[in-house]
RNA sequence: GGAGUGGUAGUUCAGUUGGUUAGAACGCUGGCCUGUCAAGCCAGAGGUCGCGGGUUCAAGUCCCGUCCGCUCCGCCA
């Protein structure tokens, strides 16, 4: 019986206090630094609680000290000792600085290679290191933390759902069926089917809904997703839903339980107190005054749409050509316009507008008199910049930003003007939480590329009742139960009211260009389903990874899921993906192809 | 698929107009040191300049290609 059968560890490594001095301790951890004083010899045991001071003293412990002169940077040991007072030795700077602990026995319970970085907060290593030793990264706080975090809001989360509001956590098949809407599956060669493929789930929709018709009533589950596409500092191949369902309600309901929900969270997690009911926007007052279907509300600097007072009647060639095309003018008042420079209105500006299409920005600042300068002020006559001025409610000191091409274009470079002018101005303030659910978005979407329509959210989701008549006449203009809940400019989740009724399903799939064939063949089974007595049903999914990132306060995703990927979508750690071997090959009846 | 940016000791970086033996800090190793906690002092080890090709008397430096990390666009129902 080694150590670790003799004595138990009294209690986390960062929690010893004053009040525990003349205590027994036995503590386990890694070395976080060591100093030999020649004589005296202090180590500094971590645990992913804190760390707390060894002493260990040649006149009192011979052998210990023999010991701990041997240990390293990284080993693992385990110690027995007295809590003792650091007397006038005390570190304010951490939570167990006023004590120590004096040792009489020490065990060597591994040694340690020197980690190719520091174990701690702060460092510059880059991501390419930290990534490849995943498992050391993660041993430093700041990192640590955010699981600690992670791990609790689970839980709060099955408490407020499973504890408080009845639903049942209920699991899905990761091997499931390709449908042919939304993201590039990630696809399962089947050994047992030759030419036969399983999709990973991009999120379990049908199953849940499946599970309503089953009368489950209310569903959750804490389910990792996948979509093979392209990553972004805030999308990873494979993520975690908070996925919901719920019969018997409408859209009402749902918002109800999830701002109960986020109350919750932000409450418990982060100690603040969110103003209930959230606000809510339409989508396209969202587009029309934030040019984005998440707008970060923390600040307004709202976008106003000029086409209407500038048509047929501007001659600036710049905004005339547009507006012929069809095109808009949209314009972003910013009522500080001295803290913008002519760099930023020549570089800056038309730099960060230019991924999203736009071809310039013109601007125009107002000066004393209210006089115009820049591009634009000989464009415009008397009158029309007298309606303009009227319109944004201008002042001396004032700085116009406008932006004319087609709506896409001008919607997402004015809509990234705006915070990017948001952040120079500071009203990216982290402390503040701007929650709304957008609502009423449309139902489709018209993809150029393929000449058809799409879903905008998801096939199943419900039209508005009192739409369902343009389905035949103008699909284009129906709106759908659907709503995302937006925080500071992040889309934290997103869902509907379903179809439940299967020939309003099939119209939906025939609309999107899926024959009746196509429809049977990838979705019968959830058809016939629809056809044995559905309740109405609806629910909702939320980025928990996104959550995560929100309420730690990380930049990047990878901060907040244990084994990330890399944006080519490859673990840098366990080198996946790998090739595999012939065989495996030829189990699956798959052959490599050879361009 | 596209744009940008980076890649030099274990780590973070410097490296001039192409020119001697590629430097610094931290870390690491050894020694000294009984109150440190970013310990201190002394000594030392440590380099495929991402990879491949080219130009040149000479390439970390210039050119071409390529790989990888990150950010973004497209994509992400």
């Amino acid at each position: 019986m080694g150590f670790i059968g003799q004595h138990k560890r009294t209690q986390g490594n960062g929690n010893y206090r004053i009040g525990q001095v003349g205590q027994q301790a036995v503590v386990y951890g890694w070395v976080q630094s060591y100093r030999d004083h020649g004589g005296v010899i202090f180590i500094d045991l971590r645990d992913r609680t804190g760390f707390v001071q060894l002493r260990f003293e040649p006149s009192h412990q011979v052998e210990a000290h023999k010991i701990a002169n041997m240990a390293r940077t990284e080993w693992v040991l385990a110690a027995r000792g007295e809590v003792i007072a650091r007397g006038d030795n005390i570190n304010p700077k951490i939570p167990t600085g006023e004590v120590e602990i004096l040792v009489d026995e020490i065990e060597i319970l591994s040694e340690a290679l020197t980690p190719p970085f520091e174990i701690k907060d702060g460092i510059d290593t880059g991501e390419t290191t930290r990534l490849k030793y995943r498992y050391l990264d993660l041993r430093r706080p700041e990192l640590n933390r955010n699981f600690v975090a992670r791990s609790k809001a689970t839980q709060i989360t099955r408490q407020y759902f499973c504890g408080e509001h009845d639903f049942l956590e209920l699991e899905t098949p990761i091997l499931m069926k390709s449908t042919p809407e939304g993201a590039r599956d990630y696809l399962v060669p089947s050994r047992v089917h030759p030419g036969n493929f399983y999709a990973l789930p991009q999120s379990p929709q049908q199953f849940k809904q499946l599970l309503m018709v089953s009368g489950m009533d209310r569903y959750m589950q804490i389910c990792r997703c996948f979509r093979d596409e392209d990553l972004r500092a805030d999308r990873q191949p494979e993520f975690t839903q908070i996925d919901l369902e719920m019969s018997f309600v409408c859209a009402e309901d749902i918002y109800e339980i999830l701002q109960g929900y986020v109350a919750r969270v932000w409450r418990e997690m982060l100690g603040v107190e969110l103003q209930l009911p959230l606000p809510r926007l339409t989508y396209t007052e969202a587009m029309d005054k934030y040019g984005c279907d998440k707008p970060d509300l923390r600040f307004d600097l709202p976008l106003t749409d000029l086409t209407e007072i500038l048509r047929g009647r501007v001659e600036f060639r710049v905004f005339a050509d547009v507006l012929e095309r069809g095109g808009i003018v949209k314009a972003l008042y910013l009522a500080q316009g001295d803290a913008f420079t002519r760099k930023d209105l020549d570089r800056t500006f038309p730099q960060e507008a230019a991924p999203f299409g736009a071809k310039g920005v013109a601007w125009a600042r107002i000066g004393a008199n209210g006089e115009w300068s820049g591009p634009v002020a000989k464009g415009l006559t008397d009158e029309l910049r007298a309606e303009v001025e009227a319109k944004l409610g201008t002042a001396e000191g004032g700085l116009i930003l406008f932006l004319a091409d087609k709506a896409s274009v001008v919607n997402a470079s004015l809509g990234r003007l705006r915070l990017v002018a948001a952040e120079r101005l500071g009203l990216l303030d982290p402390t503040k939480w701007a929650f709304a659910w957008v609502t009423d978005f449309p139902m489709f979407e018209h993809d150029e590329a393929e000449n058809r329509f799409v879903a905008m959210h998801h096939p199943f989701t419900s039209p508005r009742l009192d739409h369902l008549d343009k389905l035949d006449t103008d699909p284009g203009s129906v709106l759908a139960q659907a709503y995302d809940l937006v925080v500071n400019g992040v889309e934290l989740g997103g869902g509907s009211i379903r179809i439940h009724r299967s020939d309003v399903q099939k119209k939906i799939f025939s609309l999107i260009g899926l024959s009746d064939e196509e429809a049977r063949e990838k979705f019968g089974f959830f058809l016939d389903a629809l056809k044995y007595g559905t309740p109405p049903h609806g629910g909702i999914a939320l980025g928990l990874d996104r959550m995560m990132m929100l309420i730690t306060g990380s930049d990047s995703l990878r901060d907040v899921i244990a084994f990330p990927k890399t944006q080519k979508a490859t673990c840098l750690m366990s080198e996946s993906p790998n090739v595999v071997d012939d065989k495996q090959w030829a189990e699956l009846h798959l052959l490599p192809r050879r361009d």
